[in-house]
DNA sequence: CATTTGATGTCCT
DNA sequence: GGACATCAAATGC
């Protein structure tokens, strides 16, 4: 994965990353679910601007923005162009599912990377993955092996900027952390 | 099935 | 002190 991939608009990014295989260290999958968030967008942490936190989501395309969502989990984002990023929410998984069932403890596969602590938990991703460059190891990628149909929605678990439809799905998946909602928007 | 609650890092006012 | 891009277990129908 090229960071040219990562450097164009953020929305675009998260709809065709829909379908390409993650790894980190070989353990990873399918990508169900996505969010983008952008700099100009009120429920972006990049909107306030700069902090030691979102230091990443200031940097080059193509690297990773992880941080510590309430207090507890971490998230994965995959920068694009600068204060903008892709929450990865959801995977199917594919690759070292032993791995992620001794990482989650005894879980159905389901729901091992349903979610975007979920997703981290299984893939051993946490603050020590921030600004890694996602081309190159313990990140690895595969491109969609079928044709892929993508769907829109709005995001989840926000208070601001609720009505932008971009959560991104993979039509008909049963890996997503929420299922489509019948009056989600459709895809541009 | 739905709703509530406890866990508690980092940034904000 | 309060908000927050969450999750799992407990509680109430």
């Amino acid at each position: 994965m090229d960071a040219s991939f990562f450097a164009r608009p953020v929305a675009t990014v998260a709809a065709e990353l829909i379908g390409y295989a993650l790894t980190v260290d070989g353990v990873g999958g399918i990508i169900v679910e996505t969010e983008a968030y952008d700099r100009d967008d009120p429920a972006s942490h990049s909107f306030a601007g700069r902090t030691k936190r979102n230091a990443s989501m200031f940097g080059a395309p193509g690297h990773a923005y992880v941080y510590r969502s309430y207090g507890l989990h971490w998230c994965l984002n995959l920068v694009c162009e600068p204060g903008s990023a892709v929450l990865l929410r959801a995977l199917e998984p594919t690759d070292g599912l032993e791995a992620m069932r001794s990482r989650r403890g005894l879980t159905e596969p389901r729901l091992l990377c349903a979610g975007p602590g979920r997703l981290t938990q299984s893939l051993g991703v946490s603050i020590s993955q921030d600004g890694l460059p996602l081309g190159r190891p313990p990140f690895a990628w595969r491109p969609p092996d079928r044709t892929i149909l993508v769907a829109a929605a709005t995001r989840i678990g926000l208070t601001r900027g609720v009505t932008t439809p971009w959560r991104f799905l993979l039509t008909g998946s049963r890996y997503v952390s929420r299922p489509l909602p019948r009056t989600a928007a459709q895809p541009s």
